[in-house]
DNA sequence: GGGAAAACATAGCATTGCTATGTATTATTG
DNA sequence: CAATAATACATAGCAATGCTATGTTTTCCC
């Protein structure tokens, strides 16, 4: 009776837990099946429609963790005194989340977009955003720069080459082509071509690729 | 009988007709199941097990196909004298590519590469090789830039547009960024800006976005 | 023609996501 | 505090999935 009442006691970090444990099966490569996640945790497979509404609701709620912890790596690369050195920082620390959770980082955008996943992401690309008009504003771009704009394209770089490694056509240390991508547009955006490629390099060695 | 002697005649093209109907099938966002994709065609669902040797086989087939007809579009964008608007024309070929089938494009990125895989991209990624090369005898680069690397870099950033495009946070237009990112690019690489500009802008018009 | 090999159809299996139904737990009242 | 509404949960079962086993037909080769 006791331990029924503990264990039956209504928990909604269940829900979290199916996340983790969704995440961890996809990180160790097991398929990740209705039946195979709720096995271990107690759950039945209720479980995933009271919580997610079904499998689609809990890829959906995967995705956003996939931003969420995304948004939480950027979170962590300091602001320094060379806003330029910052940005190749981001770059760096968006690739290396990917190369941390490749599975999860295809989830992320595997399905085509909803409004709940752009918002999600939107907290990524304002990230990035952010950092180009600090660069702005300590001169290193001209005026008629466009802080969006700029940060579009810096994430397509970066997605293009974690897409490209992490399912395979391209080897792991061909991450090393963020560098001089990064310096070729920051360049183009006005930042003086030694200083900048010096800032990329310092910045992209803040994270261990 | 007799019209069942037409019929039963062994007919290799079935191989090539599945092939077919399973990229309209994903074209037009119907979900390509086993018995869906023989249903209509006359055949049972042993086809796909002969030819393909079941639904990965399948997919595998499918993302050869994607290649193929991605190398057959970049193979229609004509050399002209002027190396660098081609290789603009030769990105907006893989991006309009990207656009007309969607599906088929997600398919060719989403399982990790194998070695049939890479060998049906390698066609791709030669095409862009040889184009940096032409440049490089035009004068158009510097002596140093390796024309892999270069290729490389320049199909980073094509992915990565096509991809954000096809799974939905970018919309359409964004593929216009390709124009000042391949500008950003060339100009690294040693082109001079202006007339790297307009090459580019030249080269992005002669396909349909 | 006749035998070997490949291609094919049928039927059935295990597993998938999902739903219907009934039961237990929680919360919300009077 | 008890009674009722609402929610969470377990069980069982359904249609559909990919796949395989088995037997039959067709094609190839001598």
């Amino acid at each position: 009776m006791y331990y029924w009442a503990v264990v039956r006691t209504k928990d909604p970090s269940i829900r979290a837990l199916l996340i983790d444990r969704a995440a961890q099966m996809l990180r160790t490569r097991r398929p990740v099946t209705l039946r195979s996640l709720v096995a271990g945790t107690g759950a039945s497979t209720m479980a995933v429609y009271t919580y997610f509404g079904g499998m689609e609701g809990l890829w959906k709620a995967l995705r956003q963790e996939g931003f969420t912890r995304l948004a939480a790596e950027l979170a962590k690369v300091p602001a320094t005194a060379d806003p330029v050195r910052d940005l190749a920082a981001l770059s760096a620390a968006y690739l290396s989340n990917a190369m941390d959770n490749p599975d999860l980082y295809r989830v992320m955008f595997d399905a085509t977009f909803e409004l709940e996943d752009s918002k999600a992401a939107d907290e990524t690309l304002h990230c990035l955003v952010r950092g180009v008009e600090r660069a702005k504003s300590a001169g290193r771009f001209r005026d008629d720069i466009d802080p969006l704009e700029l940060a579009v394209q810096g994430w397509a770089i970066g997605h293009g080459l974690a897409s490209l490694v992490t399912t395979g056509p391209l080897p792991r240390q061909a991450l090393a082509h963020g560098v001089p991508l990064l310096t070729a547009l920051f360049v183009s955006a006005g930042d003086d071509p030694g200083r900048c490629r010096r800032s990329i390099e310092q910045g992209w060695e803040q994270v261990r690729l």
